[in-house]
DNA sequence: ATTACTAGTAGACGAGTAA
DNA sequence: TTTACTCGTCTACTAGTAA
């Protein structure tokens, strides 16, 4: 009985993160079989079946033009090269903590709104051991760091419940201890978000007037996994 | 004719990598032949011959006990998993420049007396295009950053050729352009050199007294590759 | 319980070649 | 030139089993 393999395969890995050095996760790239035979170091119709093979498995879209295929990343495939990226970084990066470094922004007055519900507010006292000043603060994440937040996502975390009140329901959301300058903070993120470039900070203390801070102020969040 | 395989396999890799994260970078792991093959979805056998194929090439190292053996990653293992997962930054960190975070310090002195080396100046200003204040500022860098130096190595930065003076011989060293703080400046780096937890800046200003900077302020690298 | 041998088989690969 | 088929070989796997 031959092992049913729901990962990726090994070999597709391989191929798929020698295909994204080529660039071909921003763009169609052109590449013969052979070149990518080369590169694997296969044979030309090993590349080129491997080739089919990602095209099956929906890991990579071509355009079969006359002379040269071009090809592509399909989005599925971004997400299998990142699950094996997040893995290498919890092998050399992890320790129990991840600093993210951003810039202090003015909110746009959402997250704040969100956070301050009651029925928010209480499960926080709980999880986090403080009752968060009625508002947040927002950091704009360093774009390099971005990726960091897929990472801390992937940790625990204290789950806060969501809630219905006056005919409006409020998701789940997830809190995270952190610090930011030696202060006991919180990032909070929904259960359900898609790319996020800010980051919003519940604290016990208003941090603006604590910590001094002004827009464009640069801050390292160092958060607890 | 089979291919010569010079790259390690990918198939040692997942192994490797899976061990990793199972904290074989670090310290002897227990782990039977049966829970690696649950882990890498194979049967029992194979992964008792995928443990022995590592051990042939010295990727790891096994303390057999009675019960259950014991395993450790070898630095040479390591040096693998540092390869793909170079790669994985390369493709999801790098756009041209990478910045590298630490806190200003006072410099045992030794990086600026070399770089003073009228050796070096005359190179420095050809491949800088600034003649170099003389003296460095000195670094520490975030221990989470440290790892981003791999990468900046493996671009090719200015070369500065070694020279003999008073029967003293100074190496080659490397230089990247970068900035501080929106200042022109470079990062040098000998040749050959191993661990470092800080880096040396050279700038055409005194750069402690153009943009005030303490011992203790932190700062931002900004590195061209 | 381990680890790891042998044997048999499925699948990965390259050579030859068509389109 | 391309891409990708068929086919033969050889590797890599699992099952059975020994130690």
């Amino acid at each position: 009985m031959p092992a049913i393999r729901n990962r990726m395969g090994s070999k597709y890995s391989f191929a798929l993160r020698k295909l994204a050095l080529l660039g071909a996760i921003d763009d169609y790239i052109a590449v013969s079989s052979r070149e990518l035979g080369n590169i694997l170091e296969m044979s030309q119709q090993s590349a080129s079946k491997r080739i089919l093979e990602l095209l099956d498995e929906k890991y990579i879209v071509r355009d079969l033009g006359a002379r040269r295929q071009r090809i592509r990343i399909t989005p599925k495939g971004v997400e299998e090269l990142k699950k094996e990226y997040n893995e290498y970084r919890r092998i050399f990066e992890l320790t129990d903590q991840i600093t993210i470094h951003g810039t202090v922004a003015s909110g746009m007055g959402e997250g704040g709104y969100y956070i301050c519900q009651e029925g928010y507010m209480k499960q926080f006292e709980e999880a986090l051991g403080f009752t968060p000043f009625q508002g947040t603060l927002n950091v704009v994440i360093d774009p390099e760091d971005i990726s960091k937040l897929d990472i801390v996502r992937s940790s625990a975390g204290c789950m806060i419940n969501g809630f219905t009140c006056d005919e409006r329901s409020f998701g789940n959301v997830i809190a995270y201890k952190a610090k930011i300058r030696n202060k006991d903070c919180a990032i909070v993120v929904p259960e359900r978000s898609h790319y996020m470039d800010t980051i919003e900070i519940i604290c016990q203390f208003h941090l603006r007037h604590t910590l001094n801070l002004e827009d464009g102020d640069r801050v390292d969040v160092r958060i607890s996994l």
